[in-house]
DNA sequence: GTCAATTCACATGAAAGAGACCACGGTCTAGTG
DNA sequence: CTAGACCGTGGTCTCTTTCATGTGAATTGACGA
């Protein structure tokens, strides 16, 4: 028998988190350092909302983890704070990335309705339907400013196309009273070039550019965050830095150097061990790694997992390079032999562009002249993680 | 030997289909007074 | 008479297929030195 409360109850005196809430993503601290300067930027381009006037459309850009969604985010709280006895204002944030939610013009739509009290249905409606109680929903409210930040909305347009951009850009002329504004953020840079050039210098009127933050900042930022985190004396020294340049090689993403520390914090604990230490760091990197790819081959669709099985099976078999054909040839016979219907080249071909994407494959577009042109690939999983990979697929596929 | 045309094996794009999901309005059915 | 069950239609959305077009360099073949 054993003896579980002697687990339970010790489990509070363990832990060494104070308050691990604070190192998770969607925590939004009091203050945000080293962004005074683009927030008050955005402070002083928003302010005009406070006056009913309409203020310029923002586009807002930076890498990941650099801390635009957080900076707009509190400067759209407080601006809510301060005009809630005037009702003259409404802002409202939209995350473009988020599946089933606002990934679609329909959705973003049907979403903003909901958060100004309106009811609609998931789908079957026609697009302008949802499009024109949009607009009596806005003009019912006595709002006379609607800012809407559009987050990721580089996603959303990549899906879409960029005349749903147009429309939102359009309303205000349709629109009596109210008036809207629109903030986007991004973090692809080349998104702007994308977009129609209409479109484009509409949504930036104001630009802000957000730069990585460096070793230092982060360091900074860490230390503020750990101190609410975890209880005193948990943290050794050097830990803070080791994240902090850690993440700063990832191009300073502040998300992934939080990431690290909780999980750091979680590997610790989980041992035993009093302190954080620096070792811990490389255990987190690793497993963070680790969960992320394992997470997305367990969970990818079938016909994905039957690809990446044949990768996997090819990359044993000649280690000279697999090139298009060569897998989907494998994958053809494949599905034959496990009684799976098998896709056409032209969709394994894009089922191994996002494998590229997100990175499980190394794949090169080259020309071997009259033996035509192909995707050369290469299993960009690490070494130790190819068998238990490779396990999962078996195990999901139910083969042999 | 040199140069442009050819050619391969895909990459990349665009459009359209299949099937799951859903709302809405009309029709049918059974239960009620 | 009416509430609820049950269609049919028409919409979105994701994953695919179909059809079309694009593409980089090895190969070919004509050409001139």
């Amino acid at each position: 028998m054993v003896n579980l409360d002697k687990i339970f109850n010790s489990v509070g005196d363990r832990s060494l988190f104070k308050n691990k809430q604070v190192l998770q993503a969607n925590y939004s601290p009091e203050t945000i350092p080293h962004r005074d300067k683009e927030i008050e930027h955005i402070a002083s381009i928003l302010a005009p909302s406070l006056l009913g006037q309409k203020t310029s459309n923002l586009f807002v850009y930076g890498l990941t983890g650099t801390g635009k969604t957080i900076s707009v985010r509190h400067v759209a709280n407080e601006l809510t704070k301060r005009s809630e006895d005037t009702d003259s204002l409404r802002i409202e944030y939209i995350n473009c990335k988020l599946k089933k939610v606002a990934d679609t013009e329909y959705r973003i739509f049907a979403e903003l309705i909901n958060k100004l009290g309106g009811e609609v249905p998931k789908t079957g409606l026609p697009t302008d339907e949802v499009y024109k109680k949009f607009i009596d929903m806005i003009e019912k409210n006595k709002e006379k400013l609607f800012i809407i930040i559009l987050d990721e909305i580089d996603q959303a347009v990549k899906k879409i196309s960029d005349d749903f951009l147009y429309n939102l850009m359009r309303l205000n002329s349709e629109l009596g009273k109210t008036q809207i504004s629109i903030i986007g953020i991004s973090n692809d840079v080349k998104f702007l070039e994308m977009i129609d050039p209409r479109v484009k210098s509409s949504l930036s009127e104001e630009e802000i550019v957000f730069p990585p933050y460096n070793a230092l900042q982060l360091q900074d930022i860490l230390r503020k965050r750990a101190e609410e985190a975890f209880k005193s004396g948990v943290v050794s020294d050097g830990v803070i830095a080791k994240c902090a340049a850690y993440a700063a090689r990832e191009h300073g993403d502040a998300r992934r150097a939080l990431d690290l520390l909780r999980v750091a914090g979680e590997i610790a604990e989980r041992i035993s061990n009093s302190k954080i230490e620096i070792k811990h760091i490389d255990e987190a990197n690793d497993k963070i790694e680790r969960d992320k790819i394992l997470n997305i081959i367990e969970n990818a669709p079938k016909q994905f997992q039957l690809v990446l099985f044949s990768i996997f099976d090819l990359t044993d078999k000649f280690k000279e390079g697999i090139f298009t054909g060569d897998v989907f040839d494998f994958y053809y016979d494949l599905c034959k032999k496990t009684n799976n219907e098998a896709l056409t080249q032209r969709r394994v071909s894009d089922i191994l562009a996002e494998f590229d994407m997100i990175g499980l494959i190394s794949a090169r577009v080259i020309s071997k002249g009259r033996q035509g042109r192909m995707r050369e690939i290469k299993l960009a999983i690490p070494e130790n993680l190819v068998t238990k990979s490779r396990d999962i697929l078996i195990s999901s596929l139910d083969l042999n």
